[in-house]
DNA sequence: CTATCTGCTTAAAACGGTTCAAGGAGAAAT
DNA sequence: ATTTCTCCTTGAACCGTTTTAAGCAGATAG
């Protein structure tokens, strides 16, 4: 691998010089700077990065760490990730921690170790010791769908409450008054606050027309947990006539169910999905859903991370809200009761 | 930050005695070990990836160069990437393409400012000459599910032309003789590579029985897109039993189609899938589909390119290749006349 | 003709590690 | 008591850059 000596030997001059015609080409007379850039182009050089970095302190290098990126919702994050980098100039070491915490703080590590200038992460649990620790070693943090707890750091999330609140008001405009809740743990974070939003929502409504909820919990978010989950319910008669999702595919395991006892969406029960993944539309049922912008979300958390990293003196933290969006497909519909009433009026 | 001087200094030894603690624990006394390492705790001491791979010429970085993050195929390989370079304390930096062949020397530029010891790259195109210029560079390669068209380095592939095979076998020994390729463009070598295997199959089968195929061939391959492809055909009639297609999105949107038009899937027609995404088992017809390894495919890449790392002299390079799997579920079936003649027999 | 200024270029000192030849301190052998 | 060994530890060189202070030459001014 050519050097920099290399270089400054064929051009024939100092080292020094051919810094400067890499990294501030307007110091250098024309008439050297022209010599000095041919010879780079001809060996090919290409600065060593550790050694600018070392010296520099910066390696415009990014960690990316994420408890799931099977998760579409973390892989669209990663593409927004990516994207803001490369515009930036900048690289992002991804980590897949598979929701372990031990995982997550050994990436932690291996992150510091390589020096890399600002960790974007959706921790796994209240992983804040380990977090603490890492912006003592003055390695910036920016924390994505989580709110940043006490820890001096940009965050960038998605409004789960109002996500939840959505998904509640528009079966409720429908009519609907008996609704079964399909969802996963409430350790999951966005999980807890979506369920808190519906909570909130429903506590604003007149107690007398307040609908009825009907909490089934699912051990892992799957769709085929739905189907299981769905079908038992259904041994026991049907007393609802709407169902929220914690994701898309409990949604879809859902009406597998439906389906196959016949019992038709949204004619006779409207299901509502979370995330909008990418095949929610093309469904046999098209899904309705709450869309999160994770593209958006990733992109501008890097870009929030890369300009502290670019301009530390000036940069203030700031928490940036994205807000979710319905969106209405054919999985939801009026109850019959409702439609009756729509008519007179 | 700490430096391996202000370690040396804390515990009243010299700084190489610090990085001998960290590198060959070996060859210090116990004692002295203990010391040290009870310090570097304390400190919360890491070494700088940048200072130590600028003397050992190494920093366990790897790239990975992929067309489309968001393709589940590729979430998956990255997933394996990810947790084999894990397992060997490397790290990799994720590069997105977006399938454009610019985005992708651009990367391998900065991959290669970045000094990573090895690039795993599924390339967009033909992109042999950039490519080359990696490996002048000293950076070891890796290709992923293409050839290694020429240049010395490791390539990991799945059969897809086996693949393809597997397909048109299946739907063959269910007694289907006139059947849809409901596929992309060939400008896609997994694509073209499926249909090849295809043909191929096609042409050991005696002339008389052979199968007819139906072309049809999508802009892109979503769902939407097969949904519309396959209303317009069937316009004109059904004059097929069973449909091949390019991935499980096209099947879905197939199957879709087929529903509308109250085709029944699989009584009257078949459909078969490939990728085997996540969803394929949960669908509404559980798909049958031919399932590729890729997480294998991304872990075996990712142990090849480390192991070239850590042992170059000793490295010979090898091109490993997968076989994809027939899944089958409850979208395909015998045709009315194949299941008649099993009666019979 | 000397003094001052301007505009480039250069030499040398970091940056934070790894590695290796050389040194030192005990223990064992003579 | 001296020599020889063994086992650790040490100091210094080096990796490839950036950066800064100093140097040099030519131009302008006095």
């Amino acid at each position: 691998m050519a050097s920099i000596r290399d270089v400054a030997k064929a051009a024939g001059v100092s080292l020094g010089t051919v810094s400067n015609a890499i990294n501030r080409p307007e110091i250098l007379a024309p008439r050297t700077l022209r010599k000095v850039q041919k010879v780079i182009e001809d060996m090919g050089f290409v600065p060593n990065a550790s050694a600018r970095n070392l010296r520099a302190g910066r390696n415009r290098v990014i960690g990316l760490v994420v408890p799931d990126i099977s998760n579409p919702f973390f892989t669209d994050l990663a593409r927004g990730v990516n994207n803001a980098a490369f515009a930036a100039k900048y690289v992002v070491i991804l980590c897949n921690t598979d929701e372990s915490s031990e995982k997550e703080s050994q990436y932690l590590d291996v992150l510091s170790a390589q020096n890399v200038e600002g960790i974007l992460i959706t921790p796994a649990r209240e992983t804040t010791r380990a977090l603490a620790s890492v912006t003592e070693k003055g390695i910036r943090l920016a924390l994505v769908d989580r709110p940043a707890l006490g820890l001096q750091a940009c965050s960038v999330a998605v409004n789960d409450s109002y996500g939840g609140s959505l998904a509640l008001t528009h079966l409720y405009d429908l009519g609907h008054r008996s609704i079964v809740l399909l969802t996963g743990s409430e350790d999951i974070p966005q999980v807890a606050d979506r369920n808190a939003g519906i909570r909130e929502t429903l506590n604003e409504i007149p107690a007398s027309d307040r609908p009825n909820i009907i909490e089934l919990r699912l051990d892992s978010m799957s769709a085929s947990n739905a189907y299981s989950a769905i079908m038992k319910k259904l041994e026991s008669g049907i007393d609802f006539t709407g169902v929220i999702c914690g994701n898309d595919l409990i949604a879809l395991g859902a009406i597998r169910a439906f389906r196959e006892k016949n019992i038709s969406v949204p004619e006779d029960v409207s299901v509502i999905g979370y995330d909008d993944i990418d095949f929610a539309g093309s469904a046999n049922v098209p899904l309705t859903s709450i869309s999160q912008p994770a593209y958006e979300l990733g992109y501008a958390a890097a870009e929030l991370i890369i300009s502290e990293c670019e301009n530390p003196e000036r940069h203030v933290h700031q928490r940036v809200e994205f807000q979710p969006r319905l969106i209405v497909r054919s999985s939801t519909a009026p109850t019959k009761s409702h439609r009756a009433t729509l008519k007179i009026s």
